[in-house]
DNA sequence: CTAAAATAGTCGGGCGTCCAACTAATTGCC
DNA sequence: GGCAATTAGTTGGACGCCCGACTATTTTAG
């Protein structure tokens, strides 16, 4: 596997570098690696438990969001600042509820370019069973105990203040 | 907003508990919120970062998988078993990574049911210049000092190999 | 008071991930 | 040896995420 000589570097060793754990090197792929994965591990259960329910994680946050709210709806601007998705993120996922008959879209008289979103009483329902479903199930999280837990948050909550993600 | 009298537990409440700091609880949605969030702020530098180069960390992770292989090639149920993705994910990634001019095909002779992914010679290219841009840009992770980036690595390790993530 | 800028939401398209189902080929077992 | 079980890869479809572009409305500035 001949090396490009233009290249200040061999790219081969230089890429290993990045998973492979060279001694007193920080080695920041990796973490990133390591995160990326689990994340994939925690959605995928999460997802698993909705299922029988027929929403996915992301779309149960919305449900979660709405109810939160002390009138019972919400414009889809504020439920996309407060997830952290693209704007057309939430315009999916209140389409797919509005479609399963959990929420329902009102339109806002005050300011006519801004949308409600507020659950149905199914959506309410909907909300109830799958959150009972998230409380039991044997998580991922669970492989560590409550301090191992906290320290991970705060070490993350960190990185992301550090990122500028407030 | 009525709750369900079926219910046995305040569904808003409850719902609510999941993201609130309830004194003395561990949290385990928070972090798991959490560690989605920095996933998806990693992801989105990343791929930011390989953009010029056309491709996508995920592609970029396989490049640098077939890269590394003894022989210059790997059967696509390789690349998925190190990747921790399922197979079509590979087959829709080479599909890409080959209509870039990135990697071809190449059927095994001795199992025919197998397929060899390989770079060409401007995939290597492709492989070396995006790794010189993903050293180079300052990362979310970085953040961190070099101690708590192994520390959060360590917990994360715990977390998914108590998941069996292995 | 009007024109420019900002804000809210949607549409179309690209990408990655998974699942179910399917074909082809190889292994294993009786 | 021959048929069942396993393995490799693909196809089609669902979902979530983002971006660019676009419409409609409201704010802001001159």
């Amino acid at each position: 596997m001949p090396t490009d000589p233009k290249l200040p570097f061999d790219p081969i060793e230089r890429a290993a570098s990045i998973w492979s754990n060279r001694i007193g090197e920080s080695t920041p792929m990796k973490l990133a690696t390591s995160i990326m994965r689990v994340q994939q591990l925690i959605l995928s259960e999460l997802d698993a438990a909705l299922r029988p329910y027929e929403i996915t994680f992301a779309r149960y946050e919305v449900l979660v969001l709405i109810s939160f709210s002390a009138e019972g709806s919400l414009p889809l601007s504020k439920i996309g600042e407060r997830l952290m998705v693209h704007p057309t993120s939430v315009t999916n996922a209140i389409d797919r509820l509005e479609a399963q008959g959990l929420v329902k879209r009102r339109p806002d008289v005050a300011d006519r370019r801004r949308t409600f979103a507020e659950l149905t009483a199914k959506g309410k329902d909907v909300m109830a069973a799958s959150t009972k479903a998230l409380m039991s199930i044997d998580f991922a999280i669970d492989g560590l105990d409550a301090k191992d837990q906290e320290k991970t948050y705060e070490l993350l909550k960190a990185l992301r203040s550090s990122a500028g993600d407030f």
